[in-house]
RNA sequence: GCCCGAGUGGUGGAAUGGCAGACACAACAGACUUAAAAUCUGUCGGGGGAAACCCCUUACGGGUUCGAAUCCCGUCUCGGGUACCA
């Protein structure tokens, strides 16, 4: 028998709506239309790489796409737009090897990547679609560095790069791998190159400020605190012995000072080539080499085992004018407070693992709270002793001179005290001090935005002027850099030369480019107005559709973009450009999507191609090792990236749509299952075969304008009700499960309620808009339902007369009774009591105390 | 190392202080079919019992509570970030 003539045909409703969208602009945001409230909805824009569009990248449009189109039906303007990231390393990297220039694979890429996410029917308004790579988006680029240098917030440094003299070129730190390149293994050094910096530095407090008025995930807000680091302390002078020198360092534990038995500098610490003494000269350079070829998270992931060098002299403790010694080690980081830290190995862990090391003295300056001591495990007579280390609250000992006196104080009296004498004597400060440091923002590529700025004759630099906007990336033929190590373009010989237009003053322009870092920075504000040519955005559109509402990236993005283009922002903010001081009113991020994986039984990963399958059980290939399944990250090198085009083809756009939202929680790393995708696509068909007669291509014969049974009226309205709650707190995979549920008994019953289909086609659009807008149309409505309104439940449809209640003794589980739902706790106690099963279960026993839960359970607790 | 997050059936998950396993996937059995696919119906955490039913079970070890997957403390494992991947 041939397949029925109207069975659901994802392909062809598909296209068609596709169209129909596309043609009536149905998802066009409307600037300034004050009649409707606003909604602006981001996504992470894609970099559209080589590979193509993986199965992670439509996660999180989908849930941004479901919850706009949700409020469409809510009456909200929505704003919902798509670009590309188009700047970046793989594009040069294929431009070196093969003379394609970058702009060209970019335009292939943004073709591919276009076409794949215009296949889920996404409800874009693209008519906003932007690119980074455009003179006319990069422009402004230009333009927002410029305002930053204006402000005095960019300078010039020498900072260091992986250098692989090797390969000619800068390495990212991922492409360094034990101090040798990933391509070649050849030898990286750290080597300080000119660079422009932008002060982040300057915006930390208001950084740190702006975090808790966010609705962001906790973790996130917590992890942009931690990166910023705010702490407070002190600055503290230490004398060299014997010499003129004085050594700064920061601490934040001032009242630690009399426990001071050390120091420590970092290797790059100035200080360090002129004190070190001669006999101490051959280690100290030597463990100063070694230091400078890691980075510094090479440098603390091998602290666990703490490494230094004596340099051969001493300091002197202002507080108490002991002598002692000073070190240089891996764990003091040059970038940090001032390079250099007192060591109180008594009260830090990091010290007191480095002093037991090196058998250097351990002072205990503080006895430790007997109670905080015994929850911590730790023996206050250890710490007193030297033994143990003790870093929260006490009371200080062993800690006064002639003029000071700590002794007896708790830690907070005590910092104050010793920070007003020190700042008495001249010889310390309160100080704040941030981890954040300047933001590195240039790199030696060309494939990113050219600098506004030019070298001048007179050793001047000179920002191009506004109408000079865009610098252009001149068209090159060599994308590497120069044979001495100058960026790329260096060797664009007639665009290098600047005669200013003014005063004909010569210069060479700046041939560093800026970081991917930029585009991405202020693109939200580019959607907002994408086709200015007079300005970034329009001042009214800003202020009408700013600040984004809801924003869906993943937590990779959790401190550096997000906290980059918040500075940027909070910019813009002060300069007066943007009305709002934070970009993101709320944050979401969508977990990652993992791929099916193998290992074998050392733990390595094996490459699917690798594995043959046989009776439900994995085997190598070659050495025919039995291999266990794992979700893993997906690679290419693994060869388990799935590509949605694929899914698509065989299942529809909106199966895949319901599966990436059915899989889990939205925030939740998710391994991906093609066979779970075939269980959604089984529910799209019930709902189509429940609507549609297969056989004639109209409407069911069960379909009916009959009254419905009170039954099916409380599952209709249930279904209304969780749908749209579980819709607007974004938990989709609970939504759609009510959705099962309504098709399970609707399906089975043989009079089905139209109105009752047809709100549920309307709760079923937002998650998967193609095929319920063709039974919308089948159900005889003319026009689109992206902006019918939304259903609204009855709460009195949703009561039931009666309830089981779970009877608990002493929190067993013991009987089930039936009981009225009205009944309060002394009622159902009562009842409870009543039961037969219970009052067997209880004979001979008081009852001690019992609670009621309306709707819940009876507890009784018995002896 | 440091910061952040997560661990529940064979699998994805549900339940965020009140009957653990909703809804699915896979598996098994049955109906329909010449047969298969599709569809429909049923079983489906582990152990014990003829059965009623009982015991155990939310990574591991403690604690709080009448009651803990859920709250607190500790441990282990996995994942994200770590400033030039984006």
């Amino acid at each position: 028998m041939p397949e029925p003539a109207h069975v659901y045909n994802p392909a062809a409703i598909e296209a068609k709506w596709q169209r129909f969208w596309k043609q009536n602009k149905t998802f066009k945001a409307i600037d300034c239309d004050y009649t409707r409230p606003k909604l602006y909805v981001l996504d992470m824009f894609p970099y559209p790489s080589g590979a193509g569009l993986h199965v992670g990248h439509p996660e999180g449009y989908t849930a941004s796409d479901i919850w706009c189109r949700y409020k469409r039906m809510h009456g909200y303007n929505v704003l919902h737009a798509m670009g590309w990231d188009a700047f970046g390393l793989p594009a040069e990297q294929y431009a070196v090897k093969t003379g394609t220039h970058p702009a060209v694979t970019t335009a292939k890429n943004v073709d591919i990547f276009k076409k794949q996410l215009e296949a889920f029917g996404f409800s874009f308004d693209w008519d906003r679609e932007i690119n980074t790579t455009d003179p006319k988006y990069y422009k402004w680029t230009q333009w927002i560095f410029s305002q930053l240098y204006k402000q005095g917030l960019a300078y010039e440094s020498y900072e260091p790069v992986n250098w692989c003299p090797e390969l000619g070129t800068v390495l990212a730190n991922e492409e360094v791998i034990n101090g040798r390149s990933e391509v070649g293994n050849y030898p990286v050094v750290r080597k300080p190159v000119r660079q422009w910096v932008l002060k982040i530095t300057a915006y930390a407090e208001e950084l740190l400020a702006g975090i808790d008025e966010l609705d962001w995930p906790e973790g996130t807000k917590e992890m942009q605190k931690n990166w910023i680091g705010k702490s407070t302390g002190a600055e503290v002078d230490f004398q060299v012995q014997g010499g003129k020198d004085t050594i700064r360092v920061y601490t934040t534990r001032p009242d630690t000072l009399f426990g001071a038995t050390y120091m420590v500098l970092a290797p790059e610490h100035p200080l360090v080539a002129k004190l070190t003494t001669a006999d101490r000269r051959a280690a100290v350079q030597a463990y100063v080499n070694e230091a400078s070829s890691k980075s510094d998270l090479d440098r603390t992931e091998l602290n666990k085992d703490k490494t230094g060098e004596f340099i051969g002299v001493c300091a002197i403790n202002p507080v108490n004018q002991q002598p002692i010694p000073i070190w240089i080690s891996d764990y003091v980081l040059i970038s940090y407070g001032t390079g250099a830290i007192m060591a109180v190995p008594a009260h830090d862990t990091r010290d007191f693992e480095f002093a037991t090391k090196f058998k250097l003295p351990i002072t205990c300056i503080m006895r430790p709270d007997p109670k905080a001591c015994a929850a911590a495990g730790v023996d206050p007579e250890a710490v007193i002793a030297g033994k143990a280390c003790w870093v929260e609250d006490g009371e200080m000992m062993n800690s006064s001179n002639d003029e000071v006196s700590l002794n007896g104080l708790r830690m907070t009296e005590a910092k104050q005290r010793i920070t007003d004498w020190l700042h008495a004597k001249g010889i310390g400060e309160p100080t704040v001090n941030f981890k954040l440091r300047d933001w590195l923002f240039s790199r030696q590529r060309y494939w990113g935005e050219p600098f506004p700025l030019v070298h001048m004759e007179d050793g001047t630099v000179k920002l191009v002027s506004e109408e000079e906007l865009p610098v252009i990336l001149p068209e090159m033929e060599n994308y590497k850099p120069t044979e001495d190590g100058e960026p790329p373009l260096a060797r664009a010989a007639d665009w290098l030369d600047y005669t200013d237009p003014v005063t004909g003053a010569k210069g060479k322009r700046e041939t560093n480019t800026m970081p991917q870092w930029a585009g991405s920075c202020w693109y939200y504000l580019r959607y907002i107005d994408p086709h200015n040519d007079q300005a970034g955005w329009d001042r009214e559109k800003e202020k009408y559709w700013m600040p984004v509402d809801l924003y869906i990236g993943g937590a990779e993005h959790a401190v550096l973009h997000l906290l980059y283009s918040r500075f940027w922002h909070k910019v813009l903010y002060d300069l007066g450009h943007v009305t709002h001081p934070e970009p993101w009113k709320r944050l979401i991020h969508q977990g990652m999507i993992l791929g099916i994986s193998y290992k074998d039984q050392r733990g390595v990963l094996v490459p699917n191609d690798q594995v043959v399958e046989k009776d439900k059980k994995f085997f190598h290939k070659k050495t025919g090792e039995e291999l266990t399944m794992l979700p893993a990250k997906m690679s290419k090198s693994l060869k388990n990236v799935v590509n949605p085009d694929d899914i698509i083809k065989k299942y529809g756009a909106d199966s895949f749509r319901l599966y990436e939202m059915f899989m889990g929680p939205l925030e939740e790393v998710k391994p991906w299952n093609t066979e779970g995708v075939e269980g959604v696509c089984r529910f799209l068909n019930k709902v189509w075969r429940m609507i549609v007669d297969v056989d004639t291509g109209t409407l069911a014969p069960e379909v009916s304008d009959a009254p419905m049974s009170r039954e099916a009226e409380r599952i209709l309205h249930q279904t209304i009700k969780k749908v749209s709650e579980d819709i607007e707190s974004l938990d989709y995979n609970t939504a759609i499960s009510q959705l099962m549920i309504f098709a399970n008994e609707f399906s089975r019953m043989p009079q089905r309620n139209k109105t009752a289909l047809e709100t549920f086609v309307l709760l079923l659009s937002p998650l998967a808009p193609h095929i319920a807008e063709e039974l919308w149309q089948r159900l005889g409505h003319q026009d689109t339902l992206a902006y019918h309104p939304w259903p609204k439940f009855d709460p009195a449809k949703l009561t039931v007369d009666e309830v089981e209640i779970l009877v608990q003794i002493n929190g067993k589980p013991r009987a089930r009774i039936n009981v009225p739902a009205s009944a309060d706790a002394d009622a159902l106690c009562a009842l409870a009591l009543a039961d037969e099963t219970v009052q067997a279960q209880i004979a001979g026993k008081t009852i001690v105390k019992s609670i009621g839960v309306p709707g819940r359970l009876v507890n009784l607790v018995v002896k």
